[in-house]
DNA sequence: GCAATTGATAGCGTGCCTCTATTGGTGAGT
DNA sequence: ACTCACCAATAGAGGCACGCTATCAATTGC
């Protein structure tokens, strides 16, 4: 369905019985509205719900009492159809009308279509206390395989009727996307240094280091920051908002670090930490995936300081759907909350 | 679907942003319009329109260009029809705007509404030259098991998309039904002794006389009608117009017919036939299923007269379809005729 | 910072939809 | 056979809503 298409169907003559069209075919452009063109050529649905009325009753002052007119109004319009569509729905016989063949057949697909449009406002009045549609929603690559499994669910109970798309991004393509409309959610870690955008806290994400079981400070039940100060930390490439905040810690700690290292995720970063080539700074989040039994990796929590990120649900703040955003926020907090 | 039914949707605050509403609300019968009903509450097809075009183009003014409108218009109608199915399908964003994930919900579903309505318009401009949507055909017992199965074919075949709903009365009950447009064609014999009503002959069926295969007229190969009129011959109960024209006949061929026995269906009058309890006259169309080989029937040509009946195809004189009901009578008498 | 672009708003005109009142036509009752 | 009741179509008038032009507010890009 093209809205701009025009499609070859006959019936140049009719004209379109519009709704007080004003001068009707021409606009301020000197454009002319081509006839032939799927643009004002369709019945009204009040036309249908006329049709409707008058096929289920069989009788014109009877339809026109369901549609809550008067007898002429619904003549008219029903006269209106047929002239404009080209084909008699009714027929006189004794001194009431018949539908006829085609016009039952009309009333069939009407009916198909009033139900259709019932079924767009029932959606709609959802839409005021439900996510409806296609929602878009970005996803950083530190976080997408580590809690998206979690939180779907949630929104899948709650907003029932919603289609999430999923993109994974970077926070900062992310963060455009998400001004330029293109997303409706990120799924991200702070700080996000825009106005635009509005967010709620979903998740306290600890960073645990990340060893070998073999490595030196894996016998201790938790190391110190300072304990980092002579590893390697492993890093992932430039753009992951994780590897700023682990040189930030890093820094923090008086580790200085030459970033010559740098893995393209954080699977990647795990699997050269099970390998040996250093250690890494591994969100708690990501802990069930990247360092449970089997993989190599064992984690150590921070004794001192606790450094961490935060997982937000971000939105623009102008959205329409803000406050359903924010409660969603908080539905996936609370059911990260009771899952640890 | 029930147009008089009262569904409870909410949004009682809402206004329909119906056209040209005159006083609107109320009519002369002092009734009211209840809110919460389906009438007058849904969106305008050009609404929908508007909101493909903006969703198709992400852009007011470009949306209005393919609607032949201008932009405030557009954007009037869309905040029309935000107000009226209460949530936002666009959001200001730049110096642009977005379609909403709610937005975009609608406008799919308002694709499928308008792509239904073309179908509809399509469907519309077929029933000018073909027959759609339910025909409702009665036919005449006698006529009905034989013949039925030879034309619906062709019916079907010319007019590829009728739903052909099928009730088979006597002359009598048919005509009182297509008279009042209960039915929409009629197939059954002459004559109709009614001006309301216009027929085309699809089938000049001779009668032959059948009798069992020992009967006295049985080694002749033709008979002649002075030769029933000794016989006993079997006629259908009251109302079928074959058993009149049967009388008739025999009335002419000088024999007395007491009537006193009668059988119900033509089927039923062969197997009495086949028991050799007498005659009777057997319409051509009737030969291949009653009197086959095995059916212990055996029929025999009138040599002199040859009587017979004609069958039509019926319809009401103003019924909008009736050149195209002459047509397919036509082609009927055409398929009938080649048949033989 | 200025100009261009985009969408929203204001104000106005036209025409379609709706109404009431009436006519034409059919069917049923006396 | 005539009259009355019923039904749908037609005529005429009015009001609201749609659509237009003109303008403004806001944002982006030079």
């Amino acid at each position: 369905m093209d809205i701009d298409g025009r499609q070859g169907v006959g019936h140049a003559t009719t004209k379109r019985p519009g709704n007080g069209a004003g001068n009707g075919n021409r606009n301020g452009n000197g454009r002319r509205r081509p006839f032939l063109t799927s643009i004002g050529m369709r019945p009204t649905i009040r036309q249908l719900e006329y049709l409707v009325a008058l096929d289920t009753h069989g009788h014109v002052g009877r339809a026109a009492a369901a549609c809550f007119v008067t007898q002429p109004t619904l003549s008219a319009q029903i006269r209106e159809l047929e002239k404009h569509v080209g084909v008699a729905v009714t027929e006189r016989v004794g001194r009431g009308i018949a539908v006829t063949a085609a016009g039952r057949e009309l009333a069939a697909r009407a009916r198909v279509i009033l139900q259709a449009a019932d079924e767009l406002l029932e959606s709609a009045h959802r839409s005021e206390t439900e996510l409806t549609g296609p929602l878009r929603v970005g996803a950083i690559p530190t976080v997408a395989p580590y809690l998206l499994a979690r939180v779907l669910p949630a929104v899948r109970e709650r907003h029932p009727s919603v289609e999430v798309h999923l993109l994974e991004l970077q926070t900062t393509p992310l963060l455009a996307a998400l001004g330029a409309a293109e997303l409706d959610l990120g799924l991200m870690a702070l700080p996000i240094d825009d106005e635009r955008f509005a967010h709620e806290v979903v998740l306290v994400d600890p960073f645990l280091l990340a060893m070998a079981p073999d490595h030196r400070l894996a016998n201790q039940s938790h190391v110190s920051l300072r304990g980092i100060r002579d590893e390697t930390v492993l890093l992932l490439e430039d753009g992951h908002c994780l590897r700023d905040q682990t040189l930030e810690i890093c820094d923090r700690a008086g580790a200085g670090n030459d970033g010559g290292i740098q893995g393209t995720s954080l699977h990647t970063i795990c699997q050269m930490v099970a390998a040996g080539m250093g250690v890494t700074l591994l969100p708690a989040s990501a802990r069930q995936v990247e360092a449970r039994d089997g993989t190599g990796v064992v984690v150590r929590h921070f004794s001192d300081t606790k450094p961490s990120r935060e997982v937000v649900l971000a939105w623009r703040k102008p959205a329409p759907a803000a406050a359903l955003y924010r409660d969603l926020g908080q539905l996936m907090a609370s059911r990260l909350a009771e899952a640890a």
